[in-house]
Formats: structure tokens, C-alpha cells, sequence
DNA sequence: GTGGTCTAGACCACG
DNA sequence: GTGGTCTAGACCACC
């Protein structure tokens, strides 16, 4: 699996910022389904924390349904076929507070909105971004 | 100043959502440079929280250079000229947890770029979104 | 709060004893909607347990949308509308399983049904077990 | 013997599950005292587990003086006069759990009595459930 | 005061 | 080997 990203002064906790990068990297499909995941121990190790902090982030996405946990044999990517919920008014939230930021930095709209599709186009361009549902 | 909405269920702290909403409507240009805000125990009990909860939030906008703190009570919108200072990390960490959420959701690449469009529409179809440093 | 029993030798976690204990609480109406549960630190203190056990049984509930946490102010019982979900096969299961065991300890088919009506009997003379769905 | 029902996505030990099974095939009499079982690697390679797996259900049902295992890789059922022993306050525990949820999940009093009674008809309605002790 | 995060480390359960 | 539980204790975030 590709190297993780975490940044430690963020305020965003360690345990989500995993389970968030993991579940971009499914979502972008560089990790397919059925995908065995890095043991908790070696996945800590290599990112410098502890192993419950692993631990709480696989559980995290055991729970939303997107990674399957099996005693004794390790975890692996499970992508099911029941959607995945999310409450859309979070994602909202977000969103319109990421466009509040941008704006008060001096951004104009023009602005933001090649700012969005960098990073839409930045995201989409991996090998073949899962599609489900759909 | 318009009511805020205040999602009591959000994993977001109250104190947040209220300084993310008055800064929104900074942005939007609803909440004018120089406008008074309402005193901490107005707003108080007009959402429904505590004292410190707001008295937290105006201190987090003042932190940020956006309200201006005067003994008493009052409070009023500073917007300077010195550049907003944000973590740029983190507001691009939750861009792509927020596309990686809408992806595993079933939405493809078309349907993701439509929602952003929208979201944008709405954010700048308010009187007249600040213009600042840019 | 009434007194939790936890007994120490179960192979069934702690955590669990706990959120179970609680989750029967609340299914007999000894603890209704809306109340207070004790801090993680009392209970912690009060079970002889450290504050983690306690705290993984209150994120139990949470996750199951039979207890509110409110960070700073505590938790407390909420008994929502939603429909409480729950694998049927695992409850199938244990029931079976219950059976099995009893009758290879030489209970009669009889003896059998006398202990089940006892159990429920028991279970539904508190003060007035909820309903709700129904 | 009958085919084994084991379900992966349980929480319950794939293992217990086995022993689970096998106890149960002898409670109602579906195996008789004496009867061989299979061998650890047929059933294993017929459930799809993993050897120990299988060895670990053997050993756990042997501890119970319910099977009597046999050098090589025999094993037999041995319904010995001394009495089942089990420890009464999980089997309690886990009855008051499943009526809590039963409860929850919007069954009234009425309708978890019957989904014993059918459970408990299900049970005694195989070949003629073994009467031991007694 | 409240709950949440994280650590370091021990021990258990599972396959 | 794997993941799960629990402890003791520190520090942070929230109200």
C-alpha cells in the first residue's frame, strides 16, 4: 500500500486522518476490493504511532462496512453493495465553510472554482477511481 | 444579522458552527466590515447555548482577525488587510475527504463536479461576496 | 443509576457486560429517554474498571443510537425512532445454542420452557419496559 | 453428518461456531452416543476453515466430556453420566441480553414469548432430542 | 467539570 | 502471526 500522509499538528485526530486516507485510496482505486491491508503492527510502526491509534482507524472503517476485520487473518478491503451512508449535511457544512475560507484569503470565484477542479481533476486522475452505485 | 443554524446532532463543535456561519456571512458579504454583532448573551440565548460557547467562538474569530473584542460586550466585524491565515493542509485534506465520501456514495466524476458547481452557485448568489487582498 | 454487575471472569468484554447491562436498563424503562447516564470517571470508579472500558461501552451505545454523548456535558439515554438494528441470525443463533446446552444438561423439554417463561417474567416485572415500534 | 452452518461474518468464533453446531446435532439427537465424526481434515476442507479451526471446535467439546478423541485423527461422540457443566451466569446473561434487544428492536411481550415458543418447537422438533441426567 | 485522543505495554483470543 | 481487550496515565477539546 502506498506511504500515508499524517500530519501531526492538524486537528483533525491521527485515527481519522488514516482511516480518511485509506478510504481515499479506495475510492480513488488504488486500493480494489478484496485488497489485503497492512497489519495493524507494521502499519504503526511505519507511520510512527501507536497501535491502538491503527487499530481505532481500521475499526472506524470496519464499521462503516469498507474494510472487513478477521481475527487472527488480518484486515482487507471490503467494498459491499449497500450505500455508503454519510450525513450529506456534514459534507455540506464543509464544503460551504472551505468556500468561506478561500474567499476571506482573497480568493475570487474564478479563483475557487479552478481551485475545485484541481483538485477534482487531481483526484480522478489516479488509475480508476471506483465506481459503485452509480 | 440573520439567524444561524446550529446542528445540534454535527460531530462539528457548536462553538465552530457558530464561528463558521458568522464568517460565511462575512464572506457572503451579509455581515458588512464594521457591522456590530450581537452581544454574547444575546446570541447566547438566541441559539439556545451557553455563554461560553459564543464568548468562544468571537474569540476564535478575533484570533483570526475577523471580529474586533470590545470590553462591555460588543463585538464587530474587522475585516483587515492582512491576509487570512489558515492552515492550507487541512482545508485540502477535507476537499478530498469530502470527494472520497461522494465517490464511495456512488457518485461519479460528472455528478461530483455538478455538486460543487452548485455549491459554489449558492455561495456567491448572496448580495455580494467580499472582495479582499486578491 | 441502578447497580451494574460485571463479572470479571465472562469471556464476554467488559465493555460489553457494561453496554449490555445498560442497553437492558434501558429495554426494561428503569432508565428512560432523556436520562442522565453517570460520568465515565464515576462509573469508571464505581465498576472498578478503568476510564476506557467505560468509555468504548458508552461509544457502543452510541454507535447503536441508544445513548447521546455530548462532549463537556456528559451522556445520556436517547431513545430514537429508528428502528434498532440488529443481526437476527447472531440472536437466532445464541438462542439455539442456549437450547442446546440446556438440554445437555438434562433439562426436559418442560423444564426448558418453565426457565424461559421464568426469564421473561422476570425480564418484563420491572416498572414498565419500553415500548416502542411495536 | 449433517452439514455444518458456519457464518463468517458472525462475530462468534468461527470455532465455537463448529463446536456450537456439533452440540447441537447431539442435543436433539441427530448424533447419537458413539457415533464417529469426521475427521479433522475432511471437515475442515468440507467447511473451509482452516485445520486448527476444526482441531480447536474437537478440543473445546472434548474439554465438555462431550466427544472423546482418539490418537491418529478419530473422534467419537461419548455421552458420559456425569453432569454437563457450563457456567450458568453467561447463559443468564445472554438470555437477558437477547430479550433487551428484542425489546428494543419493538417486540412486545407477546411477541418475544412467541418467538421462543417457535424457537424452542423448532428445536424439540428434530428425531428425538437426547434425555440424559434427568 | 465533561468526553476524546493517544501512548506504552501486557495479556488474551483467533486461525 | 493476526486483531481484541484492558490498564495507567497524560493531555486536549468542549461547555
Amino acid at each position: 500500500m502506498r506511504t500515508l500522509h499524517v500530519d501531526f499538528e492538524s486537528e483533525i485526530p491521527v485515527y481519522r486522518q488514516i482511516a480518511d486516507e485509506i478510504r481515499g485510496l479506495v475510492a480513488r482505486g488504488e486500493l480494489a476490493d478484496g485488497s489485503e491491508l497492512p497489519s495493524v503492527r507494521q502499519l504503526a510502526s511505519r507511520v510512527g504511532v501507536n497501535l491502538n491509534t491503527i487499530a481505532k482507524a481500521y475499526r472506524l472503517l470496519a464499521d462503516e462496512g469498507l474494510v472487513e476485520l478477521r481475527h487472527g487473518s488480518g484486515a482487507r478491503v471490503r467494498i459491499g453493495a449497500d450505500p455508503y451512508r454519510e450525513p450529506a449535511d456534514d459534507i455540506e457544512r464543509r464544503l460551504h465553510d472551505v468556500l468561506s475560507r478561500l474567499v476571506l484569503t482573497g480568493s475570487s470565484r474564478r479563483q475557487v472554482e479552478r481551485l475545485l477542479e484541481r483538485a477534482v481533476d487531481r483526484f480522478f486522475s489516479g488509475p480508476a477511481p471506483v465506481r459503485r452505485g452509480s
